[in-house]
DNA sequence: TTTCCTGCAAATAATTTGCAGAACT
DNA sequence: AGTTCTGCAAATTATTTGCAGGAAA
């Protein structure tokens, strides 16, 4: 289970639980409680979460699963094309839904995020490849600066930038 | 010294080694020689460098400066805006003087970053400031994705995205 | 001579890894 | 039976912090 594969070419859905854990089993993988259960947990609850929130979740009623098994199958989703995780600012990584993939402007002063819908960055996509060749990922990192607010305070009393 | 400053409004030259001493002292601080080092290492080397390659070439003509004293006065710096600091892919953040600041496109795949003028970000700026008055940094978060080179070789082998 | 700064060691946060046993197929 | 997975503990990486002594003003 460590080569690369192609979602595409392998018989399963990536859209439901049963259909990833075929994708796992066709790439020699096998079917266990944990990646069952880490399943559920991000397709119950699509939102953003780090892998110690997922963990937490899935340990109030399987206390046995440990941080570690859920970052391992998180690294072997991601993998996979199931699952993509995203760095906001400071802090850990979340990880969601590859399908529900989305860009994130974090507040540098607040933490607020927002979720940007990809057709933001569709401008900087179209120039950073016709003058780079650069294909971006806009999901990864998250954008940083300043919200409404902040921006206004900061404004306010002074503070640079 | 830990009041946030505004160095327009404090007298002392952003741009050399002396006049950001001079901000130093205008703000309660001192002038130490691990302080006028860094500032040394900072405006002969301008180039991205993490805390510990800075601390590097400091440390083989003065071995006894510390990377935590680095890391405090850096900190510093960034407060007085002298310095920003940046996070490129994975690994340590880099940093380098204000007045340079540039975006980065980091490939996922081999490494490579392109230093990105600030008008790449241009058309960005302006979508996230109409839709949500969000004011966008893009210099502290790396934009990853794929370089034209790896987007090629992802293509012929079949690797997703 | 008082406050600030520094070196050193230890703490922290997030994640990764080694290993021996347990669980799939 | 033969790999693959898992739990646990320990290692790693990047950075921060506490503290006591040393240096600038």
């Amino acid at each position: 289970m460590t080569e690369p594969a192609d979602p595409a070419q392998i018989h399963g859905a990536i859209d439901t639980v049963e259909g990833v854990l075929a994708l796992f089993r066709a790439g020699g993988g096998r079917v266990t409680s944990s990646r069952r259960l880490l399943l559920h947990a991000l397709f119950d609850e699509p939102r953003d979460r780090t892998a110690e929130e997922i963990a937490a979740e899935i340990q109030t009623n399987s206390p046995d699963v440990n941080l570690s098994t859920i970052y391992r199958n998180l690294d072997e989703l991601e993998r996979l094309g199931v699952v993509v995780h995203s760095h906001l600012a400071h802090g850990p990584a979340t990880y969601h839904l590859a399908a529900l993939a989305h860009g994130h402007l974090v507040c540098e002063s607040c933490g607020t995020t927002i979720e940007a819908p990809p057709d933001l960055f569709s401008g900087l996509s179209r120039s950073a490849q016709s003058r780079y060749g650069f294909q971006i990922h806009p999901y990864h990192f998250a954008v940083v600066g300043r919200c409404q607010l902040c921006h206004k305070q900061s404004h306010r009393n002074n503070i640079p930038h």
